[in-house]
DNA sequence: ATTAGCACTCTAACACTTAGAGTGCTATTT
DNA sequence: AAATAGCACTCTAAGTGTTAGAGTGCTAAT
């Protein structure tokens, strides 16, 4: 009889085992699992390696008599090692281009229609984080006296964001001595991301000694307002109501707990924050790693770029029973779309 | 024996079995009523008064042998003329002034922690629409140029509001030039509303024959570009998770279709439209008149001033089973904080 | 090493029963 | 005439059995 390798098949069962279980949000029998083999292998063999999966930690039994699910540890192993890419079809696709690439000027038309597009096509949560300021490219300032004693700044980014803020600035600053502040920043900052303006204008201070100090000093007072870069925090959300078409949502108490974790929007923040500076997608699986130790949640993020730099973070927030093939490559092909519109908004 | 108001009693029973309903959620029978008027009336006597209730469509059996359940039209009638107000605890007003009065310039935040406010206290859904542009008041405009071909307008509101938007403009028109016309545009603007904006300069314009005219032709041409009074349509929403923990929603069904109507940002954003412009609080009730006829869903409207000029809409979203009396309570003092919040901003 | 066979377990579904809450009607009281 | 007590009736929700079926784990056979 021909030798079989035990490791290989038992992934391959794995393998059997999670998707058959993510189709069809019910414990996987052993037969069931044999069909899908063609019953090349029987049922009781099947069992025999289950078996072994499960002292793994790798599935586990809901009940002495059902079939097995898929343990965290299981997904885990499965998104790492086992899974294959699903391809987009054309309609999705399609779906996605026409939500993102919206002939309009407004980014937060187009944040929201992403968010709503993740949404729709992995039938999960989509969420989507604004650009982050600090990773920006400085393209254009301009400072105005709003009043007496307070001074507007527009920053404009090569993605096309624009920020204002309204600042208290105790000495009077005439029109002219604005404008050439302004003059200046704009000749200086060219390529500056906003992150290192500050740390820019320092060094730039240390440099200097003539009677442009005095000059460079105050612009860099005007950009060190706090709340300049602040406030840049903005999450878009969609996809509440499609999660609630999941089985594992029937009770109540699941769905109000995963609506929480949504609405958390500070534990995501944090998430996306620090997924973003890691290449690729990541992924979150249940108890695994999250913040919230709650539920039965996972969450898939993925950064987007705008020329190349990486700039914000998407992810899609379902059930750990999710299409995880499907999820990523959405995500990344959204990513890319995004990161693309954004670009010739800028 | 004292001749009894039939009209009067039927009015204090309907108010009755609306509150019981409301805080117990369940259907309330005659013996449960006959208590909360300590036993003054007998329950045979309610199951008469009963009768002509339901006789009159203002309340229903859920099945034959249930108690009695309000219906929309009893609901109505109840908010119409039966409710009474219920005041904040110095609690809640301590919630709301706190998440409202942050020392933050952030209107974003301000706005988002307004929605959160309404959800907290209520217990159903809060929203909040962003300040109309066009109801705003002129405060200032600031011109610059971004590029050759591409002209920035920054308009701030009195209510602390900042709009930008980037325009295409055939003819390059020099810094000075720009700086003319905001110049011009500064001081005759001051206190229109921006939605009169445009009529305002067209009237300007038919006054004006002499050579100012080109120069006049030329500030209104900037100003009328479509995208510089869109998109200040966001709405900002919290509390999908609290209203899980109403009954009517254990039917994961129902909870989905509430879900739904909350994400539909185009129609909740009609209504508020529709309703600001009407004073006080509006309220609609189940299939009553909601562009959504699918669920027992009722929406709370009011609006918000700045400057005692309406301006925006708040509103509290949740089943027809609501406690309207607070809700509406709730609203009108958010709507008030708020309002003076954004005036503090501006 | 694999598989067939079989006893065993557990669940989900269905039928049946029952307690209790509520109604509506009628006769009685005030 | 209006209010109420009394009572038969209805319907639900919860509990109890029962059963079919899906699934397991073990052992013996291949």
């Amino acid at each position: 009889m021909k030798k079989v390798d035990t490791e290989s098949r038992q992934n391959s069962i794995l393998n059997a085992i999670v998707e058959s279980y993510v189709d069809n949000a019910t414990p996987v029998g052993s037969r069931a699992i044999a069909q899908r083999f063609r019953n090349t292998i029987s049922p009781a063999t099947i069992r025999n390696v289950m078996a072994d999966l499960e002292e793994k930690g790798l599935i586990s039994h809901p009940h002495t008599s059902a079939g097995r699910v898929p343990t965290d540890k299981g997904y885990r192993f499965y998104v790492d090692s086992l899974l294959e890419l699903k391809h987009l079809t054309k309609e999705e696709e399609a779906i996605i281009n026409k939500l993102i690439h919206q002939s309009t000027s407004d980014i937060e038309y187009v944040m929201q229609n992403a968010s709503k597009a993740i949404s729709i096509v992995t039938n999960v949560a989509g969420v989507v984080l604004t650009p982050r300021l600090k990773r920006s490219i400085f393209k254009h300032i301009e400072l105005f006296n709003m009043d007496d004693s307070r001074i507007m700044a527009v920053i404009v980014t090569t993605s096309g964001f624009v920020k204002n803020s309204i600042m208290d600035f105790e000495e009077h600053l005439t029109g002219q001595e604005l404008t050439r502040i302004t003059e200046f920043l704009n000749s200086e900052l060219e390529g500056v991301s906003l992150g290192e303006i500050k740390s820019y204008l320092t060094r730039k201070l240390l440099e200097e000694r003539d009677s442009f100090y005095i000059f460079l000093k105050r612009a860099a007072d005007i950009l060190s307002v706090p709340d300049l870069f602040k406030a840049d925090d903005h999450l878009y959300f969609d996809g509440a109501a499609c999660i609630m078409s999941h089985p594992e949502f029937m009770d109540i108490k699941k769905a109000r707990l995963f609506l929480m974790a949504c609405e958390d929007k500070k534990g995501l923040l944090n998430l996306l924050n620090q997924d973003m500076e890691l290449e690729g997608v990541k992924i979150h699986i249940g108890k695994e790693n999250l913040y919230n130790e709650i539920q039965d949640l996972s969450i898939v993020t993925c950064n987007y770029k705008v020329n190349d730099m990486i700039i914000g973070a998407i992810a899609a927030i379902g059930p750990t029973r999710m299409e995880y093939g499907k999820v990523i490559s959405v995500l990344k092909y959204i990513s890319s779309e995004l990161g693309k519109e954004l670009e010739s908004l800028g």
